[in-house]
DNA sequence: CGGGCCTTTGACTGGTTTCAACTTCTGTGG
DNA sequence: CCACAGAAGTTGAAACCAGTCAAAGGCCCG
């Protein structure tokens, strides 16, 4: 249950047993079936959570019931909104399961909790942050500087995984692009080749 | 010199005097004259830099010799190529004073020492980077869910100063729209008032 | 097997860019 | 202090990219 969860901290910094231990009773498993909320709308966002298997989707809808996929996450990624996490604001966001998923959550007394109780931990989300800062400087780059099909290419190019696993749809979303233009984005460049 | 440094981390954390008398030892004031260069693309970006006074932008420049506008530093605000400073390898990015500015400068040295020094500034570089974190996704639902000129209005409501203060182009090039489309844009908005 | 969702395709529309010309503003040197 | 060159902003016309609307095909799941 813990196998993504520890490998990625041991990736960043190094735990004793005993520590590793501890850890371990801050988190509350919890399995979601496909199609199945984490967060909805209008509620506080009350956990962390990590992915341990599955694929979920951080997303908000518009005034004209259009969806933004902001995020996907894969095993071994966060997904949180961390604004309504930190403020205890009702989130903007909904976050729900792509395919049956199984995470770990960290609730915001346990976090503030771990912090105190393991200052290594500081260390490990300031460079999750950090990481995450880089990722959405490109992506935000990628917005602002190309066109529909350039952004697809460097998508792809950035997680061939998620081409194949996650529904055109979502993928338009994300990029910020209607279904109807990545699909003849796909078949254009399907032609190249 | 400090001012606006000690006041922005004493909003976060609290300091001692010691501490603070420490902190200091940290950095390197450096000024810059408008135009002049802080970082340029190739470079290694081997400092953290917090705004004293002036106003600086981070940008990049495309093939086609386009920039495109990802932030900018008003007093009070840090900028850095992330991604380079933490890596070492070369930036994408330039880095540049809009106006003439006073900076602090914190090396990838000295961040690290401080960090083992003061275990505080964890806490305070790791709040920094959520509420960027915060700050980027808003920024990238923007620019993926809405058109221009929505874009334009959130950016007038979130940062009414900048308005005033960066010209048109460079606004223009933080939405990813050109110049003429943000002046069309404006005269569009002036009339309805 | 059937229904619903996802994807594809076509025709049309509209927002943005591009290109070009002109104006306004600003800074710098004669 | 004026003149002029360059930068910044405005405006118009034409081209283009992406969105919208509509319909049909494919595929998975119940």
């Amino acid at each position: 249950m813990f196998e993504a969860l520890l490998q990625n901290i041991g990736e960043k910094i190094a735990l004793t047993n005993e520590e590793t231990a501890q850890l371990k009773t801050y988190f509350t498993p919890k399995k979601l079936r496909k199609r199945q909320y984490l967060l909805q709308e209008g509620d506080v966002c009350k956990n962390l959570a990590f992915t341990e298997a599955g694929l979920l989707r951080l997303y908000s809808v518009d005034d004209k019931g259009i969806e933004h996929m902001l995020q996907f996450a894969l095993p071994g990624w966060w997904v949180v909104d961390i604004y309504s996490f930190l403020t205890g604001e009702p989130s903007r966001f909904n976050i729900d399961a792509l395919e049956d998923s199984e995470l770990l959550l960290l609730s915001q007394e346990n976090f503030e909790a771990m912090m105190a109780a393991l200052p290594k931990m500081e260390r490990y989300f300031r460079i999750l942050f950090q990481n995450n800062i880089i990722a959405k400087e490109r992506r935000l780059e990628s917005a602002i500087a190309f066109g529909a099909e350039e952004r697809y290419r460097q998508f792809e190019q950035a997680y061939p995984d998620f081409v194949q696993r996650i529904p055109l749809n979502l993928i338009a979303s994300y990029l910020g692009i209607t279904p109807e233009t990545l699909s003849r984005i796909r078949r254009k460049l399907a032609r190249k080749n």
